[in-house]
DNA sequence: AATTCGGGGAT
DNA sequence: ATCCCAGAATT
């Protein structure tokens, strides 16, 4: 067969299609690696995080960008570095604040895993970032991308960051169909990237994100402004839309859930979320109610949200409790926090409170 | 090895 | 509607 990469050969085919096989092994690949920089140079994305190397923001920014578009995350991003500046202001803060912080942003068990690390660092390290990829990677919630990320961009790791943007990248340049659904694909792009890793990695693994990005996208994508487009075999053979190949199917799945918005004089009811499932330790209403509450619903009202390849659908029931009597009862049966609109913004709702009850002036006539 | 965790933007 | 995104943990 081929070797290890059908890439390296398909583009030995193209520069030497008489030749032997064994020029593999000669294919010097390296100055795809130094244009991409050069490129770089010129068209990196000027991005907060861009002007520091402090490994504790390299590390939050690479912790809030999994699975999310740069323009989605950046306010978090800045308000979270704004209110936990270092280390030790995280692991010294109330998760419930950290996850505050992550409101709307998704994925919780990062907030959570990301204040479990910072605990880590300043228990195991002494409050200094680890500066071993090794080390690194042992932190809570950072995997083998994340340790990449900080460890070339920060200490100078000779470690390609695999991401998304390198599938699709790479799979390109190479016209490789290995599939990125394969849960080797993270190792097979990792020693693909070796082929054409620069001196400056840390430069490298940016500039390959920005490329995937700005030019190398899904759809739409820029090749004629892009800087590798005369080493991209799918492009030179006009295939950039076939690649990357992946064979995973998702499937659609419904989930309904129901709220009781149990208030009295402009005070309602919220409770914490377990740590399982979706929201993780996220305040909502309570799900359920007691009979003896089920006489002071007033009126019902749905409510849809997006979740990723979920339909979720929302009933909120309005509970509109007249008699103290049966508000004390139900709050000293059940373990519930007492809130309002106002002091609800300090607690983390899935989504904004207007979601579920309106906005502040309707707040409690919505329903 | 497969599934699960979100929310938003693009198409 | 469907797909994707600076992935990781869990099963």
């Amino acid at each position: 067969m081929y070797g290890k990469f059908k890439a390296v050969v398909l583009i030995w085919k193209l520069n030497n299609e008489d030749e032997h096989l064994e020029k593999i092994e000669n294919t010097d690949l390296k100055p795809i690696g130094n244009k991409l920089l050069k490129w770089y140079e010129k068209n990196a994305r000027d991005l907060p995080f861009r002007q520091t190397k402090d490994p504790y923001k390299i590390w939050i920014c690479e912790i809030v960008f999994q699975q999310t578009r740069i323009n989605q995350g950046l306010g978090h991003y800045t308000n979270f570095i704004e209110r936990f500046p270092d280390v030790k202001t995280l692991a010294e803060a109330d998760e419930n604040e950290v996850l505050l912080y992550w409101k709307g942003l998704g994925y919780y068990s990062r907030a959570i895993n990301v204040h479990k690390a910072a605990q880590q660092i300043m228990n195991d390290y002494d409050g200094i970032f680890p500066h071993e990829y090794e080390e690194i990677l042992k932190l809570k919630g950072v995997g083998k991308y994340t340790a990449a990320a900080v460890s070339s961009i920060c200490f100078n790791g000779r470690v390609p960051a695999v991401d998304g943007n390198f599938y699709r990248v790479l799979s390109r340049i190479f016209a490789d169909d290995f599939d990125i659904s394969n849960s080797k694909a993270f190792n097979y792009f990792s020693e693909l990237a070796h082929l054409i890793l620069p001196e400056n990695v840390g430069d490298f693994n940016q500039a390959m994100m920005d490329l995937g990005s700005e030019i190398c996208k899904p759809k739409n994508t820029l090749c004629g402004e892009c800087p590798l487009n005369q080493d991209c075999i799918a492009f030179l053979t006009n295939k950039v839309y076939e690649f990357p190949v992946k064979t995973k199917k998702i499937k659609a799945a419904g989930l309904e859930l129901k709220y009781y918005f149990v208030h009295r004089n402009g005070e309602f009811l919220i409770q914490q979320r377990k740590d399982d499932f979706i929201w993780k330790k996220l305040f909502e209403f309570p799900p359920e109610i007691s009979d003896e509450l089920v006489p002071f619903i007033k009126s019902v009202k749905t409510v849809n949200h997006k979740l990723t390849h979920k339909n979720l659908n929302i009933e909120i029931y309005n509970v509109e409790v007249g008699s103290e009597e049966a508000w004390k009862h139900f709050i000293a049966e059940n373990d519930y926090i007492i809130s309002d609109y106002e002091s609800s913004h300090q607690k983390s709702f899935p989504k904004p409170l207007e979601n579920y009850i309106g906005n502040y002036h309707t707040a409690y006539r919505i329903l």
